[in-house]
DNA sequence: GAGAGAATAGACCGACCTGTCTAGTTGTTC
DNA sequence: GAACAACTAGACAGGTCGGTCTATTCTCTC
């Protein structure tokens, strides 16, 4: 009956090495599918196929189990994102393929951009474990958006970055209302509108 | 003690005419600051100093308890936003009031257009109560937008109106996570480029 | 094969959840 | 004062929550 549950559990799931991103691939799909409150341990643990104990023994409490997928999803997202910049060398380009890609991944829906901004909708405490994760990808997704930036010849590439980070979060609350990819491709014309702006 | 729970309890609120304006403002200081899921009945109930049976006479359940805040949320915040753009005639100042005015609003922690983005976010499921609410608050905010930018000379005033919501609705996320003005600033200025391009 | 460490199933805890029900108390209107 | 609707307090039900605990089994290493 056990390995029966842990077949079935990773068949539809990434390889997962160890039952600890075991549970964190499920939770994640929970999580984002309906919501962190919403979401029980029990559900997480009767999804990923394995014993309460082992989820609390790598994690320690819902709080901390929180907060690590969130990190992970964070750096996954991260990664995505330099994975279509790196389509171009043109830093307009790149910034551009963002919302290419953003639009993309709104139409299936492994929203893991989307995860993370329930997260901040349901934990408003800045003060938490949880919370600590959210600032830290934003200070991620800037930090990117900078980068990108500077490698325009702009005067104010922190500003534009900023700017950049209000459309791409505002274009990820509209997908998730709309379902679609039609607020991707406004994002992405208005961005054009304020890089040519910026950069002359 | 009766009396003295109603007292209490209206004297930090609205004048509150009727038991149900009682409970709908309590509950939407309390989902602001704890969310939805977070918040049970008992605790809306206790603040509002109210029976519980009254809360169930005039809402039938929590989730449309849920939808009709909400939805009054929704109608405050237009009217508000319309408050804000009548100090001007162009409609251009009128579109960098709006984000003035939600600058300001940031300031004081009652923040009821981020109450809505949390309910996007915690009820992600379109065909509930909830969702029909959330659904019907972006068609009033593009309604707004649309109306604003149709008063401008620009070529395409849905499509500038879309660009300026993803620009408010980003100024939310970027504003419940730093607790600043300053991301209402930055997309004030984004939008005026916006405007200015689309206008000539 | 012995021993160690990880993972197992599942009972259990107290607290809290939404929602129902009852019985009694107001306040208003004829 | 009678009728009526709104409201009251609080017990109650059935379920779920996060989290703990135990006793057992698996797997790997020496």
């Amino acid at each position: 009956m056990t390995p029966e549950h842990s077949q079935t559990a990773i068949s539809d799931s990434k390889p997962a090495g160890s039952k600890r991103d075991l549970v964190m691939d499920c939770a994640k799909r929970l999580f984002a599918a309906e919501g962190f409150h919403a979401t029980g341990i029990d559900r997480i643990v009767d999804q990923a196929g394995v014993a309460k104990m082992t989820l609390y023994n790598n994690f320690g409490s819902k709080d901390q189990l929180i907060a690590d997928v969130i990190d992970r999803a964070s750096e996954g997202l991260i990664a995505t994102m330099r994975g279509w910049a790196s389509a171009s060398e043109d830093p307009f380009f790149q910034i551009m393929l963002l919302f290419d890609g953003l639009g993309a991944m709104f139409e299936n829906p492994d929203q893991c951009g989307c995860l993370i901004q329930a997260a901040a909708a349901e934990f408003s405490d800045p003060d938490t474990v949880v919370g600590q994760s959210i600032r830290r990808h934003h200070a991620r997704v800037n930090g990117l958006l900078t980068e990108l930036t500077s490698a325009t010849e702009c005067d104010a590439p922190e500003s534009l970055a900023s700017q950049i980070a209000l459309l791409l979060a505002g274009t990820q609350c509209a997908a998730r209302v709309q379902r679609c990819r039609a607020p991707a491709e406004e994002g992405k014309r208005a961005a054009a509108v304020l890089l040519e702006h910026a950069c002359g």
